[in-house]
DNA sequence: TCAATGACGTATC
DNA sequence: CGATACGCCATTG
């Protein structure tokens, strides 16, 4: 657990039910440009059930957990619980792709 | 040390 | 739309 986790936690806890972003967008707006991977990893490495994990997926708006792992289920089942429209395994990102105002974005960050 | 490995992204074909 | 190739980089063995 260090501050670049914690940074990208901090932006992922934002992310408003109904809503999703891709991993390299949360990695942008924490400051790390070119770190996607990092954030899967703070995602899958955090027990903090406040982090609203499900609602990060790759940038062609699908979810990138393997099928095969029970989080995949998971994540499908807490996305459509909040109404989000999918095909299959992928988001509608023309209605749920969340784009936090920079006044957003100063408020509740502290960096 | 060092190579392999990802819940990634972009470019190309 | 699917498949491949590469760039990126913390973590793992």
């Amino acid at each position: 657990m260090n501050l670049l986790h914690q940074r990208i936690l901090a932006v992922v806890k934002l992310i408003p039910p109904g809503y999703v972003a891709s991993y390299g967008q949360v990695a942008d707006l924490a400051g790390l440009p070119k770190r996607a991977r990092l954030v899967s990893k703070a995602l899958k490495s955090t027990r903090d059930s406040l982090i609203p994990w499900h609602r990060v997926v790759n940038s062609q708006g699908k979810i990138s957990i393997p099928t095969q792992e029970p989080a995949h289920r998971l994540q499908l089942s807490l996305l459509r619980g909040e109404g989000i429209e999918m095909t299959g395994v992928k988001v509608n990102l023309a209605k749920h792709h969340w784009q936090p105002s920079l006044e957003t974005l100063l408020f509740e960050l502290q960096f």
